[in-house]
Order: structure tokens, then sequence, then C-alpha cells
DNA sequence: TAAATAGTGTCTTTAAGACATTATCGC
DNA sequence: GCGATAATGTCTTAAAGACACTATTTA
């Protein structure tokens, strides 16, 4: 495979290689191509009881110094999910729990210096990291964010979105708490993401019965109170709730013919 | 914006330009480009009870002559639903009545012609055009499908997944019926997607439940038996079921506090 | 009027909502 | 023991599952 040794991003903002005109590209076959590809990472954690989104002022055009998400320059070689996960340790020195594709956006003019699409990621990381408070990087609530560059805006409500819409149907929270939480503590970070208060017993009940999670026996010590058991995920792989309350019946008797599908 | 007249699909199969060899680009920066971009129309519908999605069979490389989605080359003005769309209309005639992104494949190896990055799309077609056979395109089950070329395969089960998990908590199925349609014809394409049969009073029960659909008080003659009333979306917009089973209540009393999000 | 298909009613089971109550800690 | 927090139990309400039954057409 035809490869160059090239820099990893030939046009990050504040290089000298970018220009205030647009850049464009050709292929070897003679017809134009994007100039980039761009991987952004929307990272978001609950803090101080909302949900927040981790944002950096933008360093060059477009839009200089106008808050944005911390995405980069794809290069040859690299998978975009491992551009996300770099541009996020290039931000905060840790990598990603848990790390999904969001969107692809590819509009002919979402970036002014020419045709360049992204591909956005949804990140969670470690808890524990939230309170190292980069210089280069702030958390914004989500729900009262600065104005964004280009089309960031669009992309961290559609992060949002789906965060907040897998919640209850899959583990996604495994990215939120930290290896062995409590049933409080849980509930804490659920609210915070859902905007929604729960109540304690029927919180606890539902998400024991989602069967992602498993009381360790083990307690959690040195709060006031009595001692809340920990719990843990059974699986921190990608995994889907059993919650999901159901379609319509399948026929049981005189139609039961079983499934249609053949695999 | 700098722009040239380039014909719109520079790499089309076939085309005099594809060449066993990789194809690169470089931007007017001097780095390394995407050599180009694509849209695959992942399309789907009920055929005789099962679910089938629409191939054609490559007429270049990579993988001439296997079996592939009928997907192409974005143009530098064109959003990627666009290509996709005009992708499909190409091969088949007709627009998609319902478009959705899906993922994006863009892992470095993916395309042996270079770094080809593609953008898929879920497309669900009017049921009335199924029966048109064009001859460059075929529909195949998708619990039985042939092999495909490059990483489709996984396209295909991408589209397919989607198609099967928002079935029921969207009115995505306004793509796999016709305008007006009746409940039994309705639960024949819900059982084809999902490979599941239905209790027909209860699959009455939960669809209009759903709040997707209304009566028209019309009814469809010409079968046999009872007519069936017609039903029509109450919106054709993508819209979500009422249904979706909610999440541990909201407190209530005592801890009445509203919701925590601002916005 | 028989076969075929559509549509209604209803009883049972399960999940979820709304608490009251009990348990276990530090001070 | 008291305040604080965690955990359990249980009664009520609502949704879903499993039918039996009724309705309306064509042959």
């Amino acid at each position: 495979m035809l490869r160059m040794a090239s820099p990893r991003h030939p046009l990050v903002p504040g290089s000298a290689s970018v220009l205030p005109v647009p850049i464009s590209a050709r292929n070897s076959a003679g017809f134009e191509a994007p100039a980039g590809m761009t991987a952004v990472p929307v990272v978001l954690a609950p803090l101080g009881g909302r949900l927040h989104v981790l944002l950096v002022r933008r360093g060059g055009p477009p839009d200089v110094g106008a808050w944005a998400l911390p995405g980069g320059f794809m290069s040859r070689d690299e998978r975009p999910d491992e551009t996300a996960q770099r541009k996020l340790t290039e931000k905060t020195g840790v990598g990603a729990i848990y790390l999904e594709q969001l969107q692809t956006y590819a509009d002919p003019d979402r970036d002014p210096r020419g045709w360049i699409p992204t591909i956005a990621y949804l990140a969670l990381i470690d808890a524990a990291v939230l309170r190292a408070d980069e210089s280069q990087a702030r958390w914004w609530p989500v729900d009262d964010p600065p104005s964004l560059a280009m089309d960031h805006g669009r992309i961290v409500a559609d992060g949002v979105e789906r965060l907040r819409g897998k919640l209850w149907w899959s583990n996604i929270s495994v990215g939120l708490l930290p290896e062995r939480f409590t049933m409080p503590q849980a509930r804490r970070v659920f609210e915070a993401i859902s905007g929604v208060r729960h109540e304690p017993s029927n919180f606890r009940r539902e998400l024991e019965r989602s069967g992602l999670v498993r009381a360790t026996g083990e307690l959690a010590k040195g709060g006031l109170g009595r001692p809340a058991t920990l719990y843990e995920f059974v699986s921190r792989q990608p995994a889907w709730s059993l919650r999901r309350s159901r379609p319509p019946a399948t026929v049981t008797r005189g139609r039961r013919v079983g499934t249609i599908r053949s695999s």
C-alpha cells in the first residue's frame, strides 16, 4: 500500500499550514477528494449533579477562540476510533472507558476550510479523572453550553441524546461509574444524566432487574449512616439490558410456528 | 470556494480510471488525504414474509463480480444522504421514503483501492416498487445472504439490527408500508422484519397504543372475509412511539423537586 | 350457510409506581 | 438514643399475554 511518512496532524489548528483560504485535495486518478478527515470525541460526565461536556478553545481557524470539541485529523493508518481516543488522551491524559460511534457530519459546507467530514464519537471516561482540571479543557453543562464552533453544538446534542437514550437499555453507564459502586451512587449518576429524580427503592429494583449489575457482597465504608452494598457490572463490554419491555406477544398455542428467521 | 468541474463518479467500478493499484490523494497543504468518500444505502424490505436486502454485482475492483451494496462516490458539493439517495435512484428508479444514517466505516484497510471511508444509510423504499425486477439489482434474504464484497456483510448486519431495534419504538415502518394499510398487513410486515409471529389482537392493541397510527374509517375491499379497516400513520416524519416503557419512576411526594436539568 | 378473515372483550400475569417500614452506621 | 443514610416489603395501578368470542365478507 502506497504510504508516505507524513506528520500525523497535517492541519491542526494553529499550525503554520492553516490558511484562511480553503484547502482542497485531489487523488492520483485526478479527481477531487476530501481535504481531510477528522474525528471528535464527545466526552460526557456527570459533575455536581449535572451532565457536562468537555470542551476546548480553538487555537486556529475556523472560529478561532471559540469553544469546540477536542477533535483532530485522522491519519492514513489510523482507525477513526483510534483518532478519537488519541485526541482524548492528548487533552485529558486518559483514554475512554466507553467509546461508540455517534454520527458522521459531512455536509459540503460544514467546515469553511474545505471538504472535511468528521466522525463523532461518544466517549465516557473514568469519573476519578474529572477533578483533574486540565488547563486546555473545561467542563460545560450540556444544558447550558457556550456557543460552539461550526456544527459542534449539534454534535454535542446528538451525543447527549444517545447517552440518555441508552442509559436504561444498555450498560453504557460502565463508562460513568467506578468499577464498584453503591446503589445511591448509581442513582445520583443516572439522575444527573437524565435530569430526573428517581425513587430510591424503585431505582434499585429496576437496576437489579436489568441484569446488568450484581452485588459483590462487600460494603462501602466511611460514610454517614448505614453502609451501602457495593455493586459491579456483570460485564464491562457493551451489553443490553433485560429490561427492554417487550413488543407484542409472540403467538403461542394454535399458531405456534417458532420464529420465521432461519439463521 | 475552490472547485473544479469534475465528473461526479471519479472512481466508479468499471470506469477507465480504476486501477488495480491503490489510489492516493494529497491536499493543497501537502498532506495525505482520503482518496475519496463513498455512501452506500442498505435497502431493506419485507418480501414473501422475510426481510430482504437489495444487492448489486460489482462491475469493478475490488471483488469484481461479487455481490455488494449499491453505493457510490460522493462529490464535493453533495451531502452524503443525497449521494445515498442518488445511488438508490440510479439502481431502482425510486427514492427512499425513509433514510437514516447508520455508521461510517473508515478502517484504513477496508478498501484495497486506498483510503476510502464509506457512510452507510438505512434506506426503506415503497413496497410497491419491490416487484420491479431491475436487471442490475437483486433482493436477497438478510438471514441467508451471499458472500459480500469488502465489509458490506457487516454493514448489512448493522442495518438489519437498526431496523429491528427501532421497529416498535419509532414510526420507521412508514418506509415499509403503503400510505394506507390494514392491521393484518402491518402485522405481516412486522413479522417479516422481526422474524417473530404476533398474536393478532395484541398486535392491534399495541400498535394502536403506540400513538403512531390512526384508523381512517375506511375499509379495505376485495379480499376474502370481513373487510379490514384502513390505517395511516399520524405523521410520516420520523417520530417516536409512546410505548417506550419507562425508566424507574420520578420521585413524587416528599422529594418532589422537579427535574434537575435547567433547559 | 360454510369458510375465511377482521375485530372485540376479558381474564390472568407481570411490571411499575408509591410509599411505609425496618436496618445499620457515626456521634 | 438520634440523625442520617441504606435496604426491604407491600399495596396499588397499569401494561402485556392468552385466549374465547363476535362480526362481516365471499363462495
